[in-house]
Formats: C-alpha cells, structure tokens, sequence
DNA sequence: AAGCATGCTACAAATTAAGTAGCGATATTG
DNA sequence: CAATATCGCTACTTAATTTGTAGCATGCTT
C-alpha cells in the first residue's frame, strides 16, 4: 500500500492535518508540528507536492484537490480518535 | 493528536490493515509486511496491544472491537488509496 | 530423543529524525 | 538607501529509530 508507506511517516498525517483548515507558511507550520525539525518538514513537503497531495499558493501551502479529498477520508478518524483517546 | 502519532510509525497501519481479514501468527505478519524486521514488529505489537486496538487470540494477533471500529474509519481511506495510485 | 515451527530477544549496521545555526531572497521601515 | 525583519530553506552534528541477521526458549509432533 503506497499511500501508507507516504502517510507511515512522521508528521505526514499532521501536516496534512494541518494544512485542512487554512493555508500555512512554512514556518506557521513549524509551529503547529511541535517538534518537527525544518529538515523533515521540508522533505515531507516535497514527498507530499510529488505526490500531488499538498501545493505551494499564495499566503502558504494548501491542500490540492487530490489532498482534500484524503482529508475527507481521514476526518471521521480524527472524530472516532477523539472518543477512543478518552477510553483509554 | 495521540492516534497519529500511534499510526505515524512504521508498519503501523500496515499491521492492522493486515489483521483486518485475518488472525496472523507472528510469522505471518512478518512475511506480509515484506521487509519489517522482529524487533519493530514486536514494538509496534506491543504498542497496538497496550493501546487497545490488537490482541492475542488463538490462532495469532487480531483486531480488538476498537481496532475493528478504526479499521472501519480506515477503510474507506484505503478504497480511495487505490484510485489515487492509478492517476499517479 | 530429534526435528520443526513459533514468538521473540540481541546486537551491529544503516537509515531517518531532531536540534540548532544561519544563508539568501524579498518585503518593510526609517 | 540602509537597517531591520520575515520567510523558505540548507548545512551539519547528534540522537533515535529501523533494518538485517542470528539464534534462543518453548511447545508440538514424530
């Protein structure tokens, strides 16, 4: 499964997660990433714009169409999260 | 988000994605997730283990309720995974 | 007892990520 | 125009994670 060996990596869901309700700069994104180093953060970029998930626009980057149709995807995952972490 | 950073390790969403048709020995898992070595295997079991969603069962390793009710979160993921590949 | 499969640990080598500094480009202010 | 600021991003070292491979211990089967 490709698309999870892309999103297996660390900070991928995140940004992507991130970039669902606006468009952040590169360094706007840093700061919601905790921790994430500038180093991976540019190297998920790259594999998620290759991948034709994530674009560079005006005022940062966005998700393309392709990016938000995964986010539509991933949403009720991050509702269904939301109650399992309380269960745990 | 604490169920991302769960998923976002390696082999992670490959193990339950595995054991959503079937229980897995150990070894079978293995041989599935073509190139994970034991010791990250046995990690991420541990991990999916204490976080409630893989179990031991007869037979092998299977989903937990939760782990059921997330892979059904995740599945529609993976239908869409298959189209997006194609128009890569 | 001997053979075999299973779950798993050990440990070195390779890969990936973190952490921090700072450059070059562009915009902004004085 | 010069000074300052912000931004995207690279460089480089250190730390963490993953791989690859060997093999032990346990429990079957013959």
């Amino acid at each position: 499964m490709v698309l999870f060996d892309l999103l297996g990596r660390r900070w991928a869901l995140g940004i992507l997660w991130n970039l669902s309700s606006e468009a952040l700069t590169f360094r706007e994104l840093q700061s919601r990433c905790d921790t994430v180093s500038p180093t991976v953060l540019n190297t998920r970029l790259k594999e998620l714009r290759t991948a034709g998930l994530v674009e560079k626009a005006e005022g940062g980057y966005v998700l393309t169409a392709s990016g938000t149709e995964l986010f539509q995807k991933l949403k009720p995952l991050g509702d269904w999260a939301a109650d399992w972490t309380r269960t745990l």
